[in-house]
DNA sequence: GCCCGTAAAGACAACGCTGTCAACCGATTG
DNA sequence: CAATCGGTTGACAGCGTTGTCTTTACGGGC
């Protein structure tokens, strides 16, 4: 039982071969009695046309990558989502790299990816989307790319993006407006494209609220569980508790939580906490988390978009910015009456 | 700037393609010193051979694909991770495939996909291991594949799995041995393979210590948060209330403790609640959950290298257990003294 | 009735590699 | 000294498509 062909098609509907590559290919110059024809036999006899051949002969492989470097498990997976989805209705495949390690190595490889598998193009998502060794390293082989939430280069290259400065703000300033004037920040590690921009929104939300940013409240972490527990505990454990802490993301704001939770600080009625993300732990901790939902899902959805229609030589917008979203949940309240 | 190919590096090196190639793929019959020269040569010009080229041209085209249809995305992150360091090790490559929908459609095409991009073979996670449309179209097109916790015609191919049913006994002599009578269970839905185990886990355990299965305390869940949720809502208001709720995963587990929290019942002094996987969340909820590791990762892996070894010819063992570990948090304690 | 334009279809050479087989070499053997 | 052999290398034909160019058929305009 060996493959079916495009030859075997061809010899069964009495045409060449290369009128049942144009009928697949839905090109121009078919009858289309013949075309009904040869697609009825490629259904009949379940003939599916080789990638490889294809990618081998044409100018396009139908392959485009997706390439992370993140530990969070829902990020990556609703990126994939979105990326794939749109895949599917463009007859795109998707090759998901996570490059693991910050190591110069995995970088060289990208390139070394990109042409051993003939990829179309590549989907950048943070916080690679922001190495310049990767994006010269692509630029140098002439691969397009579309970069997810970049904060540098803006300019240069498509990329799709939210306003991270004004999500920070928005939910800094709900909390002010919950009367809280002590408010704990805890910042991603530096380096991280995001990082900066929401301690931004923080402190822009405080200064234009005549509230001073008093480094005795802000702490780091890697955007881990873990460390935003080592943070908040930190945090928490200050002679000023802050009644309210922001944590730059879900995944610190449920080690704040849970830090919380060891010190016997009910939330909200002692402590409001919120996060950054709107990732599944969220809407599954107790109390439920207010939170800023990050649109990852549209955001790779959008950039495989534009990456199929920068390959259709179909110019796209150089920028698209998705709508974040505030999320009010149960984890925030008004400033205890003390 | 177009691509280097196998040709240019021979020119480089003064040798025929057919040396170079050999060189690339490891192959006997090359003087150490001609083996040097090309190795050198595809150093310098950083050159990469094209997998399509290879699969077109070769038996082999060191593409796996990984089929899952699961919702949890924890658990994809795992099988993924897992399959990725094993295919990374051996030079393979893999391509991810969610089947989305449990209609026909995406099954047929599951055929196509192999075929279309030359799978050498396909790793398959739960609940499509167990389906017998994808277990005969992949058998009717020749196609190897290694199955990832089936239930089953378990002898008829090769696959890795954990034992469900022990351990869900095990978890749940653990509850009677904290002196727990009334212990609720959430089952997961009909039709997913370790549904039916854990449930017998559940009720193997409760028989051989003298204790009736009580249909009021057993619920059904779609092993979501949500459902989990809803199941032991209505579960905690029975009459009789458990005194301890063993769910069927961990997404069920924290719905059932977000349900013990809007009801006011502290965990584990009123209720204990037990989960099964140790997926990211029963480390990040409040308090941390007690639960089974579901060895996620390493089933994975396990199985690409089972794939590898029967791609290879190299007779793999029918089928290989990967032991599971009960993690004892906060979440359990001993019966309420009521 | 002839020429030309255009739609429809085919012939054939790539694409970059591997598989097969043949060729060559120096060394060993009878 | 011819025959043989194993290690080393190369020539060349595919693999299953698409791209380019050519051929054929069929109308319409003069």
């Amino acid at each position: 039982m060996s493959r079916i062909t495009i030859h075997d098609v061809s010899r069964a509907a009495g045409v060449s071969i290369k009128t049942v590559s144009r009928v697949l290919n839905s090109e121009p110059n078919v009858r289309s009695e013949t075309r009904a024809r040869v697609l009825k036999l490629v259904e009949e006899l379940n003939y599916h046309p080789s990638l490889s051949a294809r990618s081998l002969a044409g100018r396009s492989s139908n392959l485009i990558g997706l390439i992370y470097q993140n530990p969070s498990a829902n990020y990556v997976v609703d990126l994939q989502k979105g990326a794939l989805e749109r895949c599917h209705t463009r007859g795109y495949r998707l090759l998901v790299h996570p490059c693991e390690g910050t190591d110069l190595s995995s970088v060289r490889d990208l390139a070394g990816l990109v042409l051993e598998s003939h990829l179309d193009g590549v989907v950048l998502a943070p916080p690679l989307s922001d190495s310049t060794e990767v994006l010269a390293e692509l630029q140098k082989h002439r691969i397009r790319f579309v970069r997810i939430a970049p904060t540098v280069d803006l300019g240069a290259h498509s990329c799709v993006f939210m306003n991270d400065v004004a999500a920070a703000r928005e939910m800094t300033e709900y909390l002010i407006a919950l009367g809280h004037e002590r408010i704990g920040f805890i910042n991603g590690p530096p380096g991280h494209p995001v990082t900066e921009q929401r301690y931004l929104g923080y402190t822009l939300a405080l200064r234009s609220h005549g509230l001073d940013v008093d480094p005795q409240l802000v702490d780091r972490g890697e955007f881990t569980f873990d460390s935003g527990l080592a943070a908040a505990r930190r945090l928490l454990s200050r002679a000023t508790r802050p009644t309210a802490v922001f944590a730059s993301n879900d995944d610190m704001a449920a080690g704040t939580i849970m830090a919380a939770h060891e010190m016997g600080l009910t939330i909200p009625s002692r402590l409001s906490v919120a996060g950054f993300d709107d990732s599944y732990v969220a809407q599954v901790i107790w109390p439920r988390l207010t939170t800023v939902h990050q649109p990852t899902y549209e955001m790779a959805h959008q950039a495989a978009d534009m990456l199929f229609r920068s390959l259709g030589d179909e110019a796209p917008p150089k920028s698209v910015e998705i709508p974040y979203r505030m999320v009010c949940r149960e984890s925030t309240g008004p400033r205890p009456a003390n």
